[in-house]
DNA sequence: AGAAATATGTAAAACGTTTTACAAGGCCGA
DNA sequence: TCGGCCTTGTAAAACGTTTTACATATTTCT
């Protein structure tokens, strides 16, 4: 059964294959009579349009490729979850660039839109994967959760400094005064913006920030852990920690508890993401919500329509966080 | 600056594009000296192959495409970059394949075979996204964790049923007797495969299975909540409880504290999957490990090497699973 | 009735590669 | 010197569509 193309349903149908080809994308070209027979002898012969070659001509693909650190991640599987949806909804698939951070792959994954195998790119990260000298006519290009600061490329995620803001606002306001921060990644914009909002509410509240409490992670469980041992082993301890993540803030919690240490009595302790787990962490984590489901949809409508050259729209969008409370 | 082809640099280096084609791809078939002219003036201009083009021609996409119920899961995602690792590895792209269940997408996607846009699937399914009636001549296909019992597509995951019994015989070995079951999706032929490995191993230490005690659930942790709360309610409850999700077990737990039982001294509860966050649960989740991203990593080198025409190897592979003991 | 507009169909070019079949030149052995 | 064999290069076909430009038939309008 060797494939079957236009050309054999044309042959099938006796017409040609230009009309074959307009039946099925261009129903109006072609009177209904017409139509009918071709999409009858293309049901029948189980014909598939071979999509290479008709992205060869029109020059799109229909791919997308999302440039994302870690797909196994809670926070990125959800992002990529919602990217997907809008991404199939309208009729484009999407291609998984697995970074583990390393730039080059960055680079590799990016240059697929060189290569025609996508028409554009979701870019979870924070450093820009082309050469400046190509600053000018970049790929459609939508940056998800980080920012570049690249101008015509679009930001979309939660106001990372508003959210630590109201993440230790709410710490404060439970009668915390002595608060300790894990960080994330300092070179992602997000992490140095979160900090920054950190500082500033302390500031707001006339509190001074203690820089033994500030300390850098990577957001991954084991930075919150180390972090912890850390933290008690200082003389004078924080009553609450802030950590960038949920992952960091759960393994916070498991070193805590390891230590002999309760949460929230001896410590608070605040996550940032709102990952499935955080409801299942014990304590149950209070934490900041990222709609992580929303970022990856508005990423890729937003993706797409510059794809399809529908006029750009702010270069920054906000998205709401949300403080959820829970016993930690 | 329009898109630089192959036409461009033959010009450049005034030499046929056969030339330029056969420095690229097949550099003994040219001499040293126009080998270097070419890649010199390659560099130079930018030139990136245009694969859509070259895939036209040969006839191969370089993707696979990944049909999986959803990203966002723990255990997918380990999968997924498993299979993301040796695919780039071995110069191929993955294409995401989001079902949330539906049998509908998992035709779609499996339908890119179709239209060449991929050269084979990973099934993460149970169900065959084909027509029964091209039984024969199905594209190259690896079947991951579940199985859809077809000819001549391989099976990788674990042994489900002996991985059931270790389970069992671990919760005996801790002086067990009432043991209850919460169930994953029971058209999946692993649940029925655990079902089956439960009851073996009850029947083998002469107990009898209570039929209260086995509960029906989707893998997710809802139904672990559920379930502990159906199985409380019983006037005879069991002593352990084993779960066919790390998922579910953390549901499970969750509930259980929730009413007040404490884990494990009220009730034992075993996982199953070894997702990271197991060993983040309280009390730290005793469960059946999978090796996730081996399992990933083992389905596309499997079906790249069936893409690639290498002579097929056994139907079913087994990958060892590991009884990774903790607290609960 | 004739002109103009519309509806329907087609041939052929184009997309950017890879690959086949052939040609020309140089080299070797006899 | 000749025949054959490498080596290097090329022209052209092929992959399977979409789209342009044109032709013919039909309808509409005056």
């Amino acid at each position: 059964m060797s494939k079957v193309g236009i050309k054999d349903i044309a042959a099938e149908t006796g017409v040609s294959i230009a009309t074959v080809s307009h039946a099925l994308r261009n129903p109006d070209r072609v009177s209904d009579e017409t139509r009918r027979k071709v999409l009858a002898a293309a049901e029948k012969s189980g014909y598939t349009p071979n999509r290479l070659a008709a992205s060869l001509r029109t020059a799109r693909s229909g791919n997308i490729v999302v440039i994302i650190p870690d797909v196994a991640d809670s926070l990125n599987g959800k992002i990529i979850s919602g990217i997907e949806g809008v991404a199939r909804a309208r009729g484009y698939s999407v291609l998984l660039g697995n970074t583990k951070g390393s730039e080059e792959r960055e680079r590799e994954f990016a240059s697929m839109t060189l290569s025609r195998q996508a028409d554009g790119i979701i870019l979870m990260s924070h450093r820009m994967p082309f050469a400046d000298a190509m600053a000018d006519d970049l790929p459609p290009m939508v940056n998800g959760c980080e920012d570049i600061g690249v101008d015509g490329v679009p930001r979309v995620g939660v106001d990372d400094r508003r959210a630590a803001i109201d993440a230790i606002r709410h710490l404060l306001s439970l009668g915390h005064r002595d608060i300790a921060v894990i960080t994330g990644d300092m070179d992602s914009a997000s992490s140095r913006k979160r900090l920054e909002g950190f500082r500033w509410a302390m500031a707001d509240a006339g509190l001074a920030v203690n820089e033994n409490w500030v300390v850098f992670g990577q957001y991954r469980p084991e930075d919150g852990e180390s972090a912890a041992r850390q933290l008690m082993m200082l003389k004078d301890r924080p009553s609450a920690v802030f950590c960038f993540s949920d992952e960091m803030a759960i393994g916070c919690m498991h070193a805590l508890k390891e230590q002999g240490f309760n949460v929230p009595s001896d410590m608070s302790v605040m996550g940032f993401d709102g990952i499935p787990f955080a409801r299942y962490a014990a304590p149950p984590l209070t934490t900041i919500a990222q709609p992580t489901e929303r970022i990856g949809a508005e990423c890729a409508r937003i993706l797409l329509d510059l794809i399809e050259g529908k006029p750009p729209e702010a270069d920054r969008q906000y998205l709401p966080h949300e403080l959820v409370v829970r016993d930690s």
